[in-house]
RNA sequence: GCCCGAGUGGCGAAAUGGCAGACGCACAGGACUUAAAAUCCUGAGGAGGCAACUCCGUGCCGGUUCGAGUCCGGCCUCGGGCACCA
């Protein structure tokens, strides 16, 4: 299809790069500025690299050739986040070792992105699952641990039945297994959590310093979750129980106090009820339901009363019944709430299914009790509440708020959604937790002697029945000395999640070897903070979050000197199946970057992926839409023969090209190359000209440019040069068309000097045609370079 | 329910409040060719007119402005995130 033969071409220069390490940086140069650019590691799969890959790593893979014409000693990484499901199951159901399994991946991987053309820095390569890496991994979870912020904890945890595995908040978002998409369920498991809670307000605070779009910082701040309120004492029978609220302002509009289920107070309580059978009965149908049916149900409350028990609200001495409701969960607050239905949806919902009391506290505008009653009514004045009557909402929060506080019944209270980070997996393709239990000395952390704990290599993978990672049938290797007393001890056998690796995997770039500590000070020192990060929008509330969690950690424990380990973060838009649907390898829509490196070549991928739309929106496939970058690139190619004398101006392009790389607009960047070529059609284009054409396309197309450079006999290589500075070697126009509009609406254009003044315009489009219809102008509007209007 | 995005030709999409539809696909016409493909050139939002030109047009309804795809208010639709979070 096209008119040379890309195929040689590409070979050609991508072994004159790698012959050359072009993509190489070393930590010892520091003569020019530094640029850390980051794509996130993928997740070597057995189904390869597919063109949502390729988009994701071209973003940076076009901004950082540019940044090194333009003088910058740029980082550029690339390497392997390999433990985890997706392997271990294909391991099992292909009968081969996950070892076997990811090194193939990691390799088919490599040849994929090779022939894409990407200058990585392939040197650097990290692989998560390899012992000099996860030595590392482990360290910092033994940090962690001797600082208090891992600890096993006999919890109810989210457990997927069909993978056999704990998972996190964040795997299993909605109810449903991340890996599986299977339904989850609550189960008592003795289970490791990492206290990313302690962190949270540093996690949010933090997104103050992170240059990202609103989407990106908004959806942490919703996961972080944070909310400011009271929590309250209510006594019951000689017991006190605490609320969570945040809305303390209604405390007189209190009906009814709210238990979770599992809130241990029930188990007391229940004895002094009335109901106690329907009360167990209830709790009993409470367990059998599983977290998504408890969520996503048909949202209709259910809930038992307490018979003959009364709590007291101790701010207004009222006494209010108690129910146990599962609309109420433990996870959250107190587990236990206070019953305000005129103004909270749940509670009205719940107070209408049982016939509660209703009173409305805060007067607002149109409030309707039999309606709308769970209408925050944010403005209103605090009405029927004693001494809180007439106050504005905030001030009858910090009035109750006090009022608790001085009667030592409640304290102002912060509260997050973040919860702590469950940390152990029951399978074996993942870092061992370096961690033995030791009958005396409890649980105690391997010294760093022993690290790394390596991973058994074993043929026998298959997950027990019984819940325990396949790592408990080691008997040799469970079986070990306390390193505290060198008595007898057991491993911990279960292994970390798939997040583990890849939390810290950017500071081991800078110095992938180094075996004294997790990042060489001075590498730290060179590249510091990742100045620009891309990646996927899923990433948003887990990766990321988590990654920052740990920098956080090691930033407080004298490891890295920055807070934050990202300065930039952007996300790719999806590639869509040409059917508009996500890609899947079920629906049958999946695009192989191979088929279409073959077919076409790998700068016209390139190109492709970077002109398909808006870089942070989803795209859908076209393969009709593709010749189009065919086109373009054998436009170029056959420019070559045309060069010679041209009243084209490269200026606009140089600086427009330049300012789309930067501010992620691929895809105006490669029209605006587009245009001057068809242009260059037109009025033909010189040698000079050409030749920063070449350069401006090489980013996106750095194969065929070079190809072309040498052809031109051009000095040196491409890739060794400068980026063109707009107006070198070129007169610039200084005339300019501005339109002219007559009661708003364009009339014709006249052409003037850039920097005219509102008189020479004028005069200008007074010897124009136009002047005829400018009889009795009323008013004129000027605005300098862009515009004049009339108003007639 | 709450929080973000987004709605522009047949399609993918462009437009610091200043020529709406750049660029590309598909389409139509022409050149080249014995012919086709490829390539090159031209055209093209809709309606009307031989034409110059006129009117209408960025999801809907209002508003601000000399001027609105863009800003403001109120809706509708789609996509994404969170979710009995108290």
């Amino acid at each position: 299809m096209a008119s040379f033969d890309f195929k040689t071409i590409e070979k050609k220069w991508q072994d004159i790069w790698q012959e050359q390490a072009l993509g190489h940086v070393n930590n010892e140069n520091n003569k020019k500025p530094k640029y850390y650019a980051l794509v996130e590691f993928p997740y070597p799969s057995g189904d390869g690299l597919h063109v949502g890959h390729m988009r994701a790593f071209c973003g940076l893979e076009v901004l950082t050739r540019m940044k090194r014409l333009q003088g910058f000693d740029v980082l550029f990484p690339i390497g392997w986040d390999a433990f985890g499901l997706p392997t271990e199951n294909f391991a099992l159901k292909t009968k081969q070792h996950p070892r076997v399994v990811t090194d193939q991946n990691i390799a088919n991987f490599l040849r994929q992105i090779k022939s894409a053309g990407f200058l990585f820095d392939y040197g650097r390569q990290v692989d998560t699952t390899q012992a000099d890496y996860y030595k590392w991994t482990q360290w910092i979870f033994v940090q962690m641990f001797e600082k208090g912020l891992a600890y096993k904890s006999n919890t109810t945890v989210n457990f997927c039945e069909s993978c056999k595995v704990v998972l996190a908040n964040e795997d299993c978002q909605g109810g449903k297994c991340d890996r599986c998409g299977s339904i989850t369920v609550q189960k008592e498991k003795q289970v490791w959590f990492l206290k990313i809670r302690n962190y949270a307000e540093k996690l949010l605070q933090g997104l103050e310093q992170l240059d990202c779009n609103s989407r990106i910082k908004q959806e942490q701040i919703n996961w972080i979750g944070k909310s400011e309120g009271l929590q309250l004492d209510f006594s019951v029978l000689g017991n006190k129980f605490a609320v969570y609220t945040t809305r303390p302002d209604t405390i007189f509009g209190v009906t009814f106090c709210v238990l979770a289920p599992e809130h241990p107070l029930v188990q007391t309580l229940k004895q002094y009820a009335s109901n106690i059978k329907e009360i167990e009965e209830y709790i009993k149908q409470c367990k059998l339901k599983t977290e998504f049916e408890r969520i996503s149900g048909t949202q209709v409350k259910t809930g038992v009363v307490l018979q003959g028990i009364k709590a007291v609200n101790l701010i207004t001495n009222q006494q209010v019944p108690i129910v146990v409701a599962d609309y109420v969960m433990m996870s959250y607050g107190t587990g236990a709430i206070m019953g305000v239905p005129a103004h909270d949806k749940r509670d009205w919902d719940f107070a209408k299914a049982y016939n509660l009391e209703c009173v409305q506290v805060v007067d607002g505008d149109g409030v309707d009790l039999s309606q709308a009653a769970f209408d925050d009514i944010e403005n209103g004045i605090i009405i029927n509440s004693n001494f809180l009557n007439g106050m504005t909402v905030e001030n009858a929060k910090k009035a109750v708020i006090d009022f608790a506080v001085s009667n030592n019944i409640g304290f102002a209270k912060v509260d997050y959604k973040l919860k702590d980070w469950a940390f152990n997996r029951q399978r074996y393709w993942g870092e061992p937790i370096p961690i033995v239990e030791c009958p005396k000395c409890g649980h105690v952390a391997l010294p760093i002697q022993q690290l790394p704990l390596k991973l058994p290599y074993i043929d026998d993978i298959i997950p027990p029945e019984d819940g325990q990672s396949p790592l408990a049938k080691l008997h040799e290797w469970v079986n070990t000395t306390c390193p505290k007393c060198g008595g007898k001890a057991k491993r911990e056998t279960d292994t970390m999640p798939q997040w583990a690796g890849s939390s810290w995997y950017f500071l081991r770039y800078m110095s992938p070897n180094c075996d004294k500590s997790l990042v060489d000070s001075q590498a730290y020192d060179k590249w510091g903070q990742v100045d620009w990060y891309n990646g996927g929008m899923e990433h948003v509330t887990r990766h990321l979050i988590y990654s920052r969690f740990y920098n956080l950690f090691l930033h407080e424990i004298g490891v890295v000197k920055y807070a934050e380990p990202y300065a930039k973060r952007t996300a790719q838009g999806l590639i869509l199946g040409e059917d508009g649907e996500k890609m899947s390898k079920s629906r049958g829509n999946v695009v192989s970057p191979d088929s279409i490196i073959a077919q076409y070549g790998a700068d016209v991928l390139r190109l492709f992926v970077m002109f398909i739309g808006d870089y942070e929106k989803p795209a859908p496939w076209s393969s009709s839409s593709i010749v189009g970058c065919v086109r373009f690139v054998s436009r170029v190619y056959a420019l070559k023969d045309k060069l010679g004398s041209g009243s084209i101006s490269i200026n606009a392009t140089i600086a427009g090209v330049t300012q789309d790389i930067e501010n992620l607009k691929y895809n105006t960047a490669i029209s605006k190359l587009m245009t001057l070529v068809n242009e260059a059609y037109q009025s033909g284009i010189t040698k000079i000209q050409y030749c920063d054409l070449l350069k401006l396309l090489y980013p996106f197309a750095p194969h065929i440019t070079e190809e072309l450079w040498q052809i031109c006999g051009c000095d040196g290589q491409l890739s060794n040069t400068e980026w063109p500075q707009p107006n070198h070697g070129e007169s610039i126009s200084n005339m300019i068309d501005i339109p002219v509009q007559i009661n708003g609406k364009v009339r014709g254009r006249v052409s003037v000097e850039i920097g005219s003044t509102q008189t020479q315009v004028r005069a200008k489009v007074m010897a124009s045609t136009l002047s005829s219809q400018l009889t009795s102008i009323k008013k004129e509007i000027f605005v300098i370079d862009k515009i004049i209007n009339f108003i007639v």
